[in-house]
DNA sequence: ACAGTGGTTACGGAAATCCGTAATGTCTTT
DNA sequence: AAAGACATTACGGATTTCCGTAACCACTGT
């Protein structure tokens, strides 16, 4: 079992919750923390010490508040941790299960487990710490079709690209300009609209509105 | 300080960060359920049994599962417990924030304090419960405008319904025949489209697809 | 009763979308 | 080099959304 872990996660009850269970494992050093920014000085401080933390259990969203933050999101964090601190074993426990984002952490910022907070969230969370110990990964049933996955074979990631501007509140003719400016093809409003017509016949929706709403619920974007 | 609490909260994390919290505050006898529906009936048990609670600190989301519930959410337990037992003290422990819902559980259900979820929840708690203790009430600062209500920019259910049909891809005229046919006022397409341009300024969205994926993402919908 | 307020409805024009058709481009195959 | 397949772009019109203005209620009140 690790000897030193620390917490990352705004809300002070799961925080403690995640602390309780921590203690009833053996974990004998545990730190918390409710922002990311102090996850991070944390962590560099104990490398600089020369008595780093072995593993960081982390949330995604943190709510924002008065304090500006170098590292808004646990994403932002995990990436940061992977370039400067890629021993460290991370595990996020958050509420959100987008396969997309689940996809991305795995794949590009190496985290080592991932669970979803829910009902017998810490039962996963205990299982993914073990998991972890033995250098193993770890995937909450919620998403575990993150990658075995069957579905969404037809849609790539400029499909991806064009739904999350959707939903950022671009209009068609706006991706247009952008996907212009940053060189990415097809540009074209023709296109963009060809593209959005044959997502929304793929996914059964009416319009764009219900198309987004649906891919959201997908976990898509 | 009270002697018996009951805890009802589905997420695990949260329901273990607030018994040791009460265990801190010196409780000596809690109990905890991740369902209404076990919450009433510990409740009814302990008064059979001439030992009642005196306290409940309950969520007011639970997750929906296999196992059908009576009262599948915070609202309706603390309903059915104002009716069978007022002598009962509730603290209701929730995210939401939504003032509507908060007047009508301190109005109609008599509950004795609200607290939000956040950052500085369980410091929060912990005041309510000490209140509580003293006989008084408690509602937590993000919702304290709940009653001394100069500001009236919220959300109601209308306006949930308005977007939870926008997101299930009804054009806005599809709404208004819609709401004509069920007798839902406003109907006019008219005033559909009033709301949904004040929904789009509260939530700063440039159209109603950025609307619809902003309070997808806030839960709301 | 009369102005004032706030909510509902009506209307019209600008902008964005939806959707079909057609032209142009690119690449492969022969 | 020609033909075919397929992706990209262009264009036009119908529909829908967006947004401002204004008329029409109901209700309030010194």
């Amino acid at each position: 079992m690790f000897k030193k872990v620390l917490i990352a996660e705004d809300m002070e009850d799961i925080n403690k919750g995640v602390h309780t269970l921590l203690i009833e494992l053996g974990i004998l050093h545990i730190e918390q923390v409710q922002y990311c920014d102090d996850a991070y000085l944390k962590i560099k401080r104990a490398g600089l010490d020369n008595d780093p933390f072995e593993m960081i259990i982390t949330d995604l969203s943190f709510k924002a508040d008065h304090r500006s933050q170098t590292y808004p999101t646990g994403q932002a964090l995990a990436e940061k941790l992977n370039a400067e601190f890629p021993e460290l074993k991370v595990i996020v426990y958050s509420v959100e299960d987008r396969l997309q984002a689940v996809r991305t952490l795995f794949n590009q910022y190496h985290i080592d487990a991932y669970v979803c907070k829910s009902r017998s969230g810490l039962k996963n969370l205990t299982k993914a710490i073990t998991e972890v110990v033995n250098g193993n990964t770890f995937l909450s049933p919620e998403v575990s079709n993150a990658f075995h996955s069957t579905n969404e074979l037809e849609i790539d990631d400029y499909d991806i690209s064009l739904l999350e501007n959707l939903s950022k509140g671009l209009s068609q003719e706006e991706i247009s300009a952008l996907y212009k400016k940053v060189n990415i093809s097809p540009a074209s409003l023709s296109s963009i609209e060809k593209r959005l017509n044959k997502l929304r016949i793929q996914f059964n929706a009416n319009n764009a509105i219900h198309l987004v709403a649906i891919v959201k619920d997908l976990g898509l974007i």
